[in-house]
RNA sequence: UGGGGAGUGGUGCAAUGGUAGCACAGAGGCCUUUGGAGCCUUUGAUCUUGGUUCGAGUCCAGGCUCCCCAGCCA
């Protein structure tokens, strides 16, 4: 096992290179989401990353929304990502923070870097700005407001503040480079005019800043020493630096590491937006988005995602982690976990001809079969069982070693049973079978040592408990949807959730609370859903146990 | 033909210049009152061409491929 300490990776290894030479003598992070959308499974690397390494070097750690674009943020978002942050188990204690919180500060940092003339208010529309900027391959040229005095450009720029200027009027730039070779660093906008209200601010601005401007400042003042981000704001560094370095305040370093995509899923806010948008799910919660919002909905621990997110590895390079990778971590996590018990899903009615009608015998069931020590429930077993339909065949395939006409099966820490008869409706559906039990079998050993190859999961037709059972499949056919010929949303699987309206489940689960996650003997992980009332539970599906018999069965050509 | 980054089994991550290893997936087997879990075995890789070196995934030079950047988004 790798503990915490021991975790190691390039950016680790910077860090206690900064502590070795004495650059910094502590460590400090941030994570830094902008609300404007829910949180999803690329987010918790970043997470992981910024309390992980805080918490490995005894650092901290804070939490800051970066809320500079009120267009496009609000408050719901601030609260939905804490709650995410919270449930995943990531703490940022007392230090939460708004880059809104800077504003007054970034703006006297704006006017100090206009009186050193290394900022000018540009009349140019956006549409001109990127005209002058140039192309990646040839240089830009100046903007013909770029050599305003700086008594000019200190009023026009307080102007801009006093809201004297509409949208789109007048910018605040950067005055660095128009034929820099790295574009961003062509003259970059500071400041644009938003006549917009924020969610935190109100309408007490109407310039805001922008990414560039805002970050590194806010890291600066917040004291972060490390500041890590992801692969695209590599490009960004030059200009981190730059503002750093001209105003002469604490510099931060960033690091940058490469995100992750994941087969059979989309991982951007604009692809997720649109799932929920269209309809192809019910809401940014729904069981099959990666949002961390729907992975709870679904059942999913946040330990099985914090230990899945653990194993993505941290580099440079894109990588497409295969989603049989976190189902993995879903199972693992899931097994030790979850407490066992029965479920159908598709009911098939076993009458045991041979056992007396009314009697009840409760039979005990460990809660989980690897864990004593979480004790065993009683299970009534009655003379009417379910069954699930496919643990019967009346003409079983080769290797099948169910339950099926003249075969003795197990019926689990029930009794052993031997199929003797098959009914049927008019139409020819089975609707319901026969067997006979072998009263010496209680339990499900036979005392004459037999052995019984076939043990099936059952439920007692009088008193199970009625139940609809929603089960979930990746959301996409496709292990690429955003590379495969046509629309990503072509590749959207028809068949990504099965209502199941009359599942029967034991009673014992009658206890059951929203949130609680369990294993469906046979079946797989299952959680009860807040749709869940008193008359009815509602169970989603987290994952289905691996499933060898039918691997056997495709192969055979079933 | 600008700037920046990346190339190791199917996928992801390792490997002071010294036996290319781990995980997931795949295949085979053992075990089993979950066809679950567990255990064992196994297939399979250094982008390419040169160079340095006793020895190169690692160092050097050239080439190729892929990703990011031309928002008044973050």
């Amino acid at each position: 096992m790798t503990t915490e300490n021991e975790r190691s990776d390039f950016i680790r290894d910077m860090i206690k290179e900064d502590l070795a030479t004495g650059r910094f003598d502590r460590v400090q992070t941030r994570f830094p989401p902008e609300p404007n959308g829910y949180l999803h499974i690329g987010h918790v690397k970043a997470m992981a990353m910024d309390f992980g390494v805080a918490e490995q070097f005894g650092g901290i750690c804070s939490l800051r929304f970066d809320d500079t674009n009120p267009a496009k943020e609000e408050e719901e978002y601030v609260e939905a990502i804490m709650e995410d942050i919270r449930w995943l188990g990531f703490d940022w204690e007392d230090r939460l923070y708004f880059a809104s919180d800077y504003f007054e500060q970034l703006y006297e940092f704006a006017l100090q870097m206009i009186k050193a003339g290394k900022a000018y208010v540009d009349d140019l529309s956006a549409e001109e700005i990127r005209e002058y900027r140039g192309t990646l391959t040839e240089p830009g040229k100046d903007s013909p407001w770029r050599e305003r005095s700086v008594e000019e450009n200190l009023d026009l720029f307080k102007r801009m503040r006093a809201g004297e200027f509409q949208n789109g009027e007048k910018t605040l730039r950067a005055k660095i480079d128009m034929s820099h070779p790295h574009i961003n660093m062509r003259d970059p906008v500071m400041y644009r005019i938003l006549h917009e209200e924020h969610h935190r601010t109100g309408d007490q601005w109407v310039i805001y800043p922008m990414y560039d401007w805002a970050h590194g400042q806010s890291d600066s003042l917040e004291g972060v020493t490390h500041s890590l981000c992801s692969i695209e704001y590599k490009n960004h560094r030059p200009l981190y630096d730059w503002f750093l370095d001209q105003l002469g305040i604490f510099h931060p370093q960033q690091i940058e590491f490469a995100r992750f995509n994941m087969t059979y899923t989309v991982m951007s806010k604009r692809r997720l937006v649109q799932i929920v948008k269209d309809g192809y799910v019910r809401g940014w919660d729904d069981p099959r988005m990666i949002t961390l919002a729907g992975m709870r909905r679904a059942g999913i621990p946040p330990e099985a995602i914090r230990a899945f997110i653990e194993h993505v590895g941290v580099g440079l390079s894109l990588s497409t982690i295969q989603h049989s990778k976190f189902d993995h971590f879903v199972r693992d996590d899931l097994n030790q976990r979850a407490n066992r018990v029965n479920g159908v899903l598709r009911p098939l009615k076993v009458v045991l001809t041979n056992y007396p009608e009314g009697q009840e015998e409760m039979m005990e069931f460990p809660n989980h079969p690897d864990y004593p020590e979480r004790g065993t429930r009683k299970v009534p077993f009655t003379r009417e069982l379910y069954i699930e339909q496919d643990d019967f065949r009346e003409d079983p395939p080769n290797k099948f070693w169910r339950l099926a006409p003249g075969r003795e099966v197990r019926l689990r820490y029930g009794y052993l049973v031997t199929c003797t008869n098959v009914v049927k409706d008019e139409k020819g559906e089975i609707v319901e079978v026969h067997c006979t039990v072998d009263p010496e079998t209680r339990g499900g050993n036979a005392p004459d040592g037999r052995r019984v190859k076939g043990t099936l999961h059952w439920v007692s037709a009088e008193q199970a408990l009625d139940a609809e059972v929603r089960l979930y499949d990746r959301l996409f056919i496709h292990p690429f949807p955003m590379e495969a010929e046509g629309h990503f949303t072509d590749y959207i699987n028809p068949k990504s959730l099965e209502v199941i309206e009359n599942a029967k489940v034991e009673p014992s689960l009658g206890d059951a609370k929203v949130g609680d996650r369990f294993q469906f003997e046979r079946v797989g992980y299952f959680c009860v859903d807040p749709d869940s009332t008193e008359e009815k539970l509602v169970f989603n599906r987290t994952i289905a146990l691996r499933d060898s018999w039918a691997k056997i069965e495709k192969q055979q050509g079933g």
